[in-house]
DNA sequence: CCCGATTATTGACGAAGCGTCAATAAAACA
DNA sequence: TGTTTTATTGACGCTTCGTCAATAATCGGG
């Protein structure tokens, strides 16, 4: 019977993941507002004092949701920062593992700019927050990471009193506030964006041209490396 | 007693600004649930049923409050574009002018953020709706705009296949979802970012530089435009 | 294997807040 | 001044969140 987890722990833990697995469809269709605990508790067929023993508010579950695909995407970003190939191209790799990423999690930004809101913040668990905190920093980290290998290598020089985290910062909320367009925005048609990720992919790319990070996008052939890292660190991912 | 309006028509007129008035401070601070129907219409003296004369819902209210703000945008857009210079000087003024834009709605972004999410954006009116999305075409265009210029007069070249729309794009998202995480992040600081609208200024011209939109960010003194744009377009905005 | 102690589950209930609408008041008009 | 139209009111219905006392299940020691 002792396991170090007894049948009845076993199956809370996969509780758990069955109310996340119930409540991210719910959120992805029908938003905030049809999130609605009465519906998880009775789609899993327990009462919903049980799903309060699991999250104590509905803001949980949403943070939690988050910090799963958050989770998710540090492992993306992680295996791309290992492609071997020069600073500019594991920079690509990390851009690509964005990229799936949003494939896979289409709404994870909406979901963010939810629980960013303040009146659903203020209403997670210190503990969540942090957690949503580390995820983010652990990514940020992992570019920074690469930033610091160019610089070392000599591909890249940072103006004076610029550092490398502004310069993160810089393709983070580009690339954040991209996606977030794209998952929320219905009209980019109109706006004259067609091929929204394209266009994603070569703005960035001029942002590091502009910092003179080499090589140059136009001196590497970007879908040549981006077909490599496909085949080397995504190929699960795509088909 | 006909000045084509009546008395009480313009007390009833007067009443939708206050209401938003009041929400607003209270949107601010409070969040989405902080804005509470039975609240403003106490502190407007007025009964519930006429708040709901005015607005169908509480989400009206806070789509009309963006709406407030995005024309307010406008008006700081389209006066930097007339600022007289080259083309790249223009578009640092519009720059400078998204800049003031934050600080004088500094919520703007979060704001927005609720508005754009699925079950709040389900129940604001089609009518509002397209406001909001005519004033962003509108303040996009002005951007737009002052690229064409910029390849009309010869400072820019486009890549093949990439439209104006495609570079505004680019900088809209890069600005936007900088300034919605300086909005809704409170670990900026922890991140390593200490002046968050220096590096905006940096990582956007830069991105300008990428695309070799002359003159580059190197061969003019930015200080010194920007300068120039507060005393010749914000001189009211800037103190 | 049994029985008290601990832990988990339940669903009826209270509270909060949105939006409605019939009744009432005010304004417009003739 | 009387009639019609328009505006205001606030009590009420409804939905949904989150609670908690009662009940059931599990655990652990003898």
């Amino acid at each position: 019977m002792e396991s170090t987890i007894t049948q009845k722990q076993l199956e809370i833990q996969q509780r758990e993941k069955r109310i996340l697995a119930v409540s991210r469809p719910m959120l992805a269709e029908q938003g905030y507002h049809g999130l609605n605990m009465d519906r998880i508790a009775e789609k899993l067929q327990q009462s919903k004092g049980t799903i309060y023993n699991h999250f104590s508010c509905k803001e949980e579950i949403i943070i939690a949701l988050a910090i799963e695909t958050m989770e998710k995407r540090i492992d993306l970003f992680s295996r791309a920062a290992m492609f071997r190939g020069n600073s500019r191209e594991r920079f690509q790799a990390i851009g690509f593992a964005a990229e799936i990423f949003v494939k896979l999690y289409p709404n994870h930004f909406s979901v963010e700019q939810i629980i960013r809101s303040t009146s659903i913040w203020d209403k997670t668990s210190e503990k969540r927050r942090s957690s949503v905190k580390l995820c983010e920093h652990r990514c940020i980290g992992i570019v920074v990471g690469v930033v610091l290998d160019a610089i070392s290598q000599g591909d890249l020089e940072l103006p004076k009193g610029f550092t490398p985290q502004d310069l993160v910062f810089g393709v983070w909320s580009h690339s954040s506030g991209a996606y977030s367009i794209i998952a929320t925005n219905d009209s980019l048609e109109e706006l004259g964006i067609s091929e929204p990720f394209s266009v994603v992919r070569q703005n960035v790319n001029r942002q590091l041209d502009g910092f003179g990070w080499k090589p140059l996008s136009g001196d590497f052939d970007i879908d040549a490396v981006i077909k490599r890292v496909i085949k080397e660190v995504f190929a699960d991912e795509c088909r």
